[in-house]
Order: C-alpha cells, then structure tokens, then sequence
DNA sequence: CTTTATTGATTGAACGTTCAATAAAAAAAT
DNA sequence: ATTTTTTTATTGAACGTTCAATCAATAAAG
C-alpha cells in the first residue's frame, strides 16, 4: 500500500500545484486530487514539509533519469554528442509537461529560504555544471570550459523559466533548437582541441 | 505623507521576502521592517494583494529605466552598442542586489497563478523581447533576429534566476560577461547586414 | 475645529496536525 | 473452512495556531 499511495501523493502534489500554486495547494486540496483523506500525509509522509520534499526529490531524479538515459543510448561518444544528450534529456517529453515544469519553478523559488529543498536544488545544480564542463573540457581549457559550461546552462534554465511561466507551456522543439544552436556556437568560437 | 509611507513599505517588502521568503513575509513583518503599524498597509495599499503588486510594479519599473537610461548614455547607435546596453542594463547594480533579486524571483514563481502579477510580467517580457530584436533586426533576417533575440532573452533570465539562487548572490560582472559573449556569438553566426 | 494619519485589539476564516474511532486485511486458532 | 485475534490502513472531526482585514479610539496637523 505505502508505494501506491507515495505515488499518488507526488502526482497529486503537482497537480495541485499546477492547479492553484504552491501557496494554495493545501493539505485538504492535494489528498482531494488523490482521492484520499487529509490525514494520510501525515502518515506516509510525517507532514506537509515531507510531501514537498519528496515531490521535489522525485522531479530531480526523473530529470537525472532522463539525461542519463539519452547520453546511454547515444553510441556517439563524442562532446559535441554527449552535450546535445545532455540538453535534449532536459528538454525531455515528461520534464517539460506543464505540470512538472511548474512545480520545478515553484519550488526553485522556494528553495531559496528552505535549507532542505536548497540542498536538493545545489545537488542537481552541481550535476549538470560538472556534466556540462566534463565534455566541454574535452575541447577547451579549463577556464574556458567553465565558462562555456555556464552560458549553457544559464540558457537551459532560462528556457525552463520562460517556458513554466507562458501560459501556453514551453515549446519544446522551439527550445531544444534555441539550446543546441547555442551550444553550436560555444563550440565554433573554440575550435582548437586539447589533445 | 502617502508618496513616503509607500515607498517605505515598498522597501520594506523586499526586506521582509529577502528575509524570510514571499511565504512567510506577513503584514505584521513588513510593517514591523517600515516601523509602522500593520493597518496602515490596508489603509495606502487596500490590503496585502495590493502592496505586492505595488512592489512587483516598482522592480520592473526600476529595471525598464536602468536599461533606458543605458541606452540614453550611450553615444554609439550601432547595434551592438545598444544591445549591449541592454544587457548591462538588465545587470545594473540596483536590481541584481541581494533583496530585490530574490523579490523578482519570488514574483515570477508567483505571477503563474495570479492574474495581475501575470500581466504585469508579460509586459516587461515583451518589452525585453521586442527591444531585443529591434535591434538583432538591423542586422539579419527577421526570422534569425527573433531566434536570437530569444536566446539572448534566455541566457539573462537564466543567469539572474540561477544568480537569485546561489547564495552568495548574483555575480554581476561574471554575469555581464557571460551574456556579452553570447551576444558576440550571436552576431558573428550571422555576419551579413540587410541594408 | 476639521481633517488626516496611525494604532492595535478584535474578529472570522483557513490551515496543518492530531487522534480516537472505524474499516479492511492478514494471521492465527479452532 | 470458519471464526477469532492482531495488525494495518484510513477517516474526519476537533484543536490550536496563524493570518489579513476591520474599525473604533487616539494623536497629529492644518
């Protein structure tokens, strides 16, 4: 029963966040969507706090899931492949759906006063820096391909903000282009490998 | 009395929200920041609604006449001048501090779900957007101008969402530069002028 | 004296948590 | 196989807390 009713929570956590957004997505509201009593957060979960924190934890591990996925799959394993697995996976089908994109917004303003949530938000922050850098250094110096690591980045999550906040939902083909152009460019402007 | 009581509430928002989060920033704790009393807010703002849309209105206002005034300073009328005042504009000292950063997030997470934050957001967006692209406009197809303006709308949105996040703050110079040197990868992808 | 500015206690609504009661399921015993 | 016992799952009303808004009373200014 525990898993079931885990799951249920989670996804009727974010729905009740898309709904009506985190300040209103009550106790009351969320087991409503789940179709279950009040009470049973507390139980599964030891509060509301908990509910969000594991809502949270699973949307970063299915964004993790994600890119690992599209970097496993390409048998190219070149930067220039891997770093294009690396944004399509954040453009990913299930990442980008209303519901999740909203949620993701709403707790990343939220971690900025919420030790708990921070620390999930740093971790995954770190992840994609040191994925991004890791090829990037494969055909720049260091300082250059932190740099280059951080412009695209700042576009992936620029694209993931723009996108929560339209109402239309983000267009994912328009996004994946904008991102692998600028990638394009990152890698064009430094065209001399480190052997 | 009025134009020095709003201003000192004003203030006293992004202090509070700095403070403790958009979540936790009550009408007892704005007004114990102004030093004043909590009725007072009702009595100039109508009530708590009020006084945050007032706020968010005065960040984006302040924000809309920093870049002006940018572009105003700036002599050259070339493109790249202007674009780049843009940008500098976007991370001029007064609005990537500490509290009004954060403020700015917490507002953008915030105006998903509320019409009238809502609006005021979409304006401001356009007006980045349709500045952005006057001006790419001069110097490539329409098309081209649109995508690029869009990418660079996304990499100053992701550098102040990702600065409003880190701890120790945005880092503007580090910011600046970042944004400049896509902007230069942007122009040099498509160096042929429509005259 | 009249108007404006300000206070702060009060009010009613909304929220998260708790917990005793109940239902369902599983295990044990007959 | 049936009954009894034990454990687990779930409910929803009650409780205490917190908050925004109100408004009569007071102070200051014109």
């Amino acid at each position: 029963m525990e898993p079931i009713r885990r799951q249920q929570l989670i996804q009727a956590t974010m729905a009740a966040i898309d709904e009506v957004g985190l300040a209103d997505a009550t106790v009351a509201r969320i087991a409503r969507h789940a179709g279950v009593s009040a009470g049973i957060i507390s139980h599964y979960f030891g509060g509301k706090d908990g509910l969000l924190e594991a809502t949270m934890r699973r949307i970063l591990s299915d964004l993790g899931d994600a890119v690992a996925a599209r970097r496993r799959d390409r048998p190219d394993d070149s930067p220039r492949a891997q770093l294009q697995a690396i944004i399509e996976g954040n453009f990913d089908r299930s990442q980008v759906t209303g519901p999740v994109a909203k949620t993701w917004l709403a707790f990343w303003a939220s971690s900025m006063h919420k030790p708990a949530l921070q620390r999930l938000q740093q971790v995954n922050d770190r992840r994609l820096h040191s994925n991004l850098c890791a090829q990037f250094r494969r055909l720049m110096p260091r300082d250059e391909a932190h740099r280059a690591a951080q412009a695209l980045a700042a576009v992936i999550d620029g694209l993931w903000l723009r996108g929560a906040l339209t109402p239309e939902g983000l267009d994912a083909k328009a996004a994946r282009r904008t991102a692998l152009a600028t990638l394009d460019q990152l890698l064009d402007a430094a065209p001399h490998p480190v052997h």
